[in-house]
DNA sequence: ATGGATGCAAAGCGTTTGCATACAG
DNA sequence: CTGTATGCAAACGCTTTGCATCCAT
């Protein structure tokens, strides 16, 4: 199953942030994606039904990297309008979703796939923790443009790529704090 | 499982191409590599067994790229002097070489996790065609030398990096050959 | 001798699938 | 109505593990 791209890109609502369509209160945020979706759906001879509806929903109601088992934990917890999504819609709509080129699978990490929203946002890629598997996203289009050109010279048709940097964040090299130096001194 | 940095690489014995100590008979290629194998687990409290040693020989008697049912397929064949290595054996063996720094994961094509020698090789990434599965390797130490920029920028300690590129390789993007080209017409 | 290593088979884990039922268009 | 989609549970494919046995040192 691999991701298309995603032919009309409307990075214009989006900041370098990720916060999308501002001033639109949070429930609507994940309308435009649903939309997208079902046009998607439409051009397939598939429905969006309601399930479909709620897994977009859920997975664009923020910005965060997911994966599948949160999304399956998260709507297990919330049951949107009285429906129950099941863990197999949920795993067959995240590969149509991938499909559309709406998500897409940003890295491996702890042994499961990644999943970050490809709807309108820059290119960017990750560094990710090998202590805390915390990923963090950063930007270099040097990256992308040196790599369209060595693509190129290798007769090498690229359509996207992924690109992990494995080590450790600030946050788990700093030292134990201060307070609690003392005691394991002792 | 984290793989460390191999603290003694010995790339001088390796041409670009990735072959291996030029002149050496091929049974003796994989001796190196064995020896180094050997000390790692000496350092640990651990034994060089015959199985081990038959994995890494297995690993190393060429230079491509490997998955684990690879080297499980190939020595259930062989069943070299006797011996037969258990599936476990092999899945443990590779991660301990993993750990040695002798291998590392380079790639995840076709859901199976793919392996190169990280043994004295120049650092270098991969294209995979999402046709045919394939990896083409590539060189290009901007992007390294660009990433230990953005990683120190930060704050990031990095160990090590996994690109891929994915898109369509020129193999399989190349049209079909014209001896069957008028027959298509049909 | 003895602690580490192996082989086997069973368990794990994320993911996929067959099938009867339910529902969107 | 009709063909798609869902839910359930069973199947899957790769990998890991418990345990009795084996063997390198």
């Amino acid at each position: 199953m691999f991701r298309q791209t995603c032919a009309d890109k409307v990075g214009e609502q989006f900041s370098d942030k990720g916060i999308a369509v501002k001033n639109l209160a949070p429930e609507n945020v994940s309308a435009a994606p649903a939309e997208k979706f079902r046009e998607y759906l439409e051009s397939r001879r598939m429905r969006l039904t309601q399930e479909r509806d709620i897994v977009v929903r859920e997975i664009f109601a923020d910005h965060e990297h997911f994966e599948t088992d949160e999304i399956v934990a998260r709507l297990t917890k919330k049951r949107v309008g009285g429906t129950r999504v099941s863990r197999a819609t949920i795993y067959r709509t995240i590969g149509h979703l991938e499909d559309a080129g709406l998500i897409r699978k940003v890295a491996r990490s702890n042994d499961r796939e990644v999943y970050e929203h490809d709807y309108g946002y820059p290119q960017h890629d990750h560094f990710i923790c090998e202590k805390c598997h915390s990923l963090i996203e950063f930007r270099n289009d040097a990256i992308s443009k040196n790599l369209e050109t060595i693509a190129a010279d290798h007769g090498f048709r690229m359509t996207g790529h992924r690109l992990e940097v494995h080590g450790i964040c600030s946050q788990c090299a700093r030292p134990p704090s201060r307070r609690h130096r003392k005691l394991d001194m002792i």
